[in-house]
DNA sequence: GCGTCAGGCTATTGGCATTAGCCTCATCGC
DNA sequence: GCGATGAGGCTAATGCCAATAGCCTGACGC
């Protein structure tokens, strides 16, 4: 290998810091060049497109995301793990609001499988709760959509008059909670 | 009025037929001004840029939404409201899947508004748990994250294996009404 | 020493948003 | 009726960006 500089890696780490300091609009290939300090079509050695980048960072994200609740659910179980696990998704959020923006859906086969491994946390920590296979399911897909959906709401500033904000997603917390410990088919 | 034909109106309709049938991304003022039978630049009579295409496609979105959800909660109250509302809300989603992902958090009033007219929606159906008010924006808060978290997971296709996604929405019910049953506060 | 090729580069194409400035015809005051 | 006016269309042009083609160079293996 000759010349060091670039690689996948390096662009993706520009384009983090593009996503951070100026938002997910910013994320063009023409702007991680620039500072990158190399011409455009330098990138496109490293990868196959702009989509791809994206891609790339969202799987970043997801991993970063992924280790901080793996992290946070150490060691405890059940409401315990479950209140760690909702309290360090939302910090990694409101510390890089517009990384989470950034995040995108796309078909990439990289970026499902990062997602499954956030989903692989989830389903750990809710091990506990002894659901059957399909309600672990279950319970996995609605604390991912609390938690994606508020941390959503925060980062892009669409919660009108952002105070107490800490109180809402405590409520938020205690209804995942309350909804765990209750029987779920009436 | 001289001559009749298009308006601000007529674009936005063009936008959400192009949103519908081919996602957001195709949404591009060259699109728009194909399928309206016009040359890109007359747009700009009617609307000042893209962007303001995208707000304000996202604002009929909303205010579509809120009129679903308001018709829901009709003559209901308490977990029942919620109930209705929660079904509305995803119902409108699946119907228009690629609708849901084309909303944008703009920084344009006008899209606050739309979105403030939903949370009223929320709030009204929320008021028959008699909670204070800042407690009711809390729970406001918490029912749209959910919700709103649940349903663009689903519209952009990121549950692995969508199967028996009904049943996790009746669990994202169940812990919605369950949590707000009980004391908020231990 | 020398060939090779990874990893840069310049040049080019084509799509898109946006602006400037023109042209026309439906409407309204007279 | 009739001429001025302006809403609402147009063409032309600019500039940014993604992407492709093809060249050039120097570090490394031999």
């Amino acid at each position: 290998m000759p010349r060091a500089a670039l690689s996948t890696d390096a662009v993706v780490d520009v384009a983090m810091r593009l996503v951070d300091e100026e938002g997910p609009a910013a994320l063009t290939l023409a702007a991680v060049a620039t500072r990158a300090g190399v011409a455009t079509p330098s990138l496109y050695k490293h990868v196959r497109s702009l989509a791809e980048v994206r891609a790339l960072v969202s799987v970043r994200i997801m991993d970063e995301l992924a280790e901080r609740i793996g992290e946070a659910v150490l060691g405890r179980s059940a409401d315990d793990a479950i209140r760690a696990l909702m309290a360090a998704w939302r910090a990694y959020v409101v510390e890089h609001p517009r990384r989470y923006t950034a995040l995108v859906q796309a078909p990439e086969p990289a970026v499902a499988e990062a997602g499954e491994r956030v989903v692989g946390v989830l389903l750990a920590a809710l091990r506990a709760y002894g659901l059957e296979d399909a309600d672990a399911v279950h319970a996995a897909r609605c604390v991912r959509a609390a938690v994606h959906g508020f941390a959503l709401l925060e980062a892009e500033r669409a919660f009108q008059r952002p105070e107490r904000l800490d109180e809402s997603y405590a409520l938020l917390v205690h209804m995942v909670v309350a909804g765990l410990r209750t029987p779920a088919h009436p």
